[in-house]
RNA sequence: CGGGGCGUAGCGCAGCCUGGUAGCGCGCCUGCUUUGGGAGCAGGAUGCCGGAGGUUCAAAUCCUCUCGCCCCGACCA
């Protein structure tokens, strides 16, 4: 994409309601702008970012059988009711009438609707296993949203649900998932850890929390260097690991997703039983896997940012490369760079060219703080001696690259250098 | 929901204590000069001082109420 086309509102000031990294940066870069407290717009480059989130994690959940599906925000009270959720959640739950008085509410999950779907759907245990995701809107009235899109009023989330005849195969849905998760989040370039938690209002017998390490982070979980053991500090108090009796270390962590063994928590109450082989009426086992995309996007911020700027892995950024003409009124320097443009963007690379009428400082400084992991520089110094820069936005080393071999120069450093690459 | 902080130009802020013509920096517009890390000069535009009520000859400033945003805590299916 052209820069002078694009709406990628910079701001050269940090605004003073932005106190997280993540929240700063996503502001400064303009990646999103806050419409109220917990609520947010995402603008052109967030929303590629977001995008290039879901794809990945699409990817993940189609390689594990699960299926796609979308579900409506507006739910009807009845289902809430049947389960009980409807009385014990209190003001987080957004609450509103139809014109028919009727009682509704704004998903805050979808436990429910698709627990309601799957008693309507299946008889048999021929039906199952299944496997149903969505990205969908939730809304959850926060008693404090914060640290911009980290906790949020209304937000992205993919959540599946898996439908077992017994334990055996909710235990394999629920190992398929963790692995999902462990490729997806890698993939996303993220740190992280799972733990064991509280499965809390979700019901069930048991949950796992997936752990991006940042001091951003509003949970504490303990590490054990020795053994790998990782737990949320709601359970594990002591200092000493309880597997290996190494002395435990303590950091913050942001959730960005939780997995659940529901059992038979929503069955029941909704009625989703199916005929055994016997012919005998049972609940189906369930499971419910969730992740928060805009979770990812900014935990994956806090942990690759310095002090000018974001550093996305190639994986999740807007682009791959952003391609910097110094001087556009410069004639050699603006048609190298824009021949340079429409062949990395034939070949599929994800480019994005400024080619803006500024000074080179403000497009450095720009480039810095949205982050595109390769900067190629084209300015009028160099073109003379025949050479363009490709630089690495993390590490900040400059190679020089002869206009005969740009091309497949650049091709090579994408392919051999990216760390991120997979 | 408890505690704290802040609302003044697009953004960052000063002015408020001690009432008296609304300011600074950046950005924006015009022109010229500039072009390898947020340019220089000259000219210009921009304010319901969050809102309502009150005190006063006079309120951004004092008083009351209210709305919004942020931070800490509680909460977080």
């Amino acid at each position: 994409m052209r820069f002078s086309r694009t709406f990628i509102p910079t701001l050269r000031e940090t605004p003073a309601e932005a106190e997280a990294i993540s929240h700063i940066l996503m502001l400064r870069g303009g990646y999103v702008r806050q419409l109220a407290s917990g609520l947010y717009i995402y603008l052109p480059l967030g929303w590629k970012v977001l995008n290039r989130i879901n794809k990945i994690i699409k990817e993940e959940m189609d390689a594990i059988g699960a299926q796609e599906i979308s579900m409506p925000v507006l739910h009807p009270a009845e289902l809430w009711q049947e389960t009980g959720r409807w009385f014990e959640i209190k003001e987080e739950m957004f609450r509103l009438k139809d014109r028919g008085n009727r009682d509704m509410c704004l998903g805050m999950t979808h436990e429910e609707i698709i627990t309601w779907l799957a008693s309507k759907e299946f008889r048999s245990y021929r039906d199952l296993p299944q496997v149903w995701y969505q990205l969908q809107t939730k809304m959850r009235d926060e008693a404090r949203p914060k640290s911009g899109v980290l906790r949020t009023r209304e937000f992205l989330m993919k959540d599946s649900y898996s439908f077992d005849r017994d334990d055996a195969g909710l235990e394999e849905n629920y190992k398929k998932h963790t692995e999902a998760y462990h490729r997806l989040l890698q993939r996303c370039g993220l740190k992280f850890y799972q733990v064991e938690s509280d499965p809390g209002m979700m019901g069930g017998r048991g949950a796992h929390e997936f752990m991006a390490t940042s001091p951003a982070g509003e949970d504490r979980i303990v590490l054990c260097a020795q053994c790998g053991y990782a737990a949320n500090t709601e359970f594990e108090k002591g200092i000493e690991c309880p597997k290996c009796n190494t002395t435990l270390r303590v950091e913050r962590a942001i959730e960005i997703g939780n997995i659940f063994k529901l059992g038979t928590k929503y069955s029941v109450p909704l009625k989703a039983f199916y005929l055994d082989e016997s012919g005998k009426e049972k609940p189906i086992v369930m499971g419910s896997y969730g992740l928060g995309p805009a979770r990812i996007a900014a935990a994956a911020i806090e942990q690759s940012h310095d002090k000018d700027g974001i550093i996305w892995a190639r994986s999740i950024a807007p682009f791959d490369v952003e391609i910097i003409p110094l001087n556009i009124e410069d004639r050699d320097v603006l048609n190298l760079a824009d021949t340079l443009y429409k062949d990395l963007k034939a070949a599929g690379i994800e480019v994005l060219i400024d080619d803006r009428d500024e000074r080179p400082g403000i497009k450095f400084k720009d480039a810095d703080l949205i982050g595109i992991p390769w900067q190629v520089i084209v300015g009028g110094r160099s073109l003379k001696e025949g050479f363009v820069e490709i630089k690495s936005r993390k590490t900040k080393q400059i190679e020089r690259l002869h206009i005969s071999d740009i091309k497949t120069g650049i091709f090579r450093i994408l392919v051999e250098k990216d760390i991120f690459n997979h």
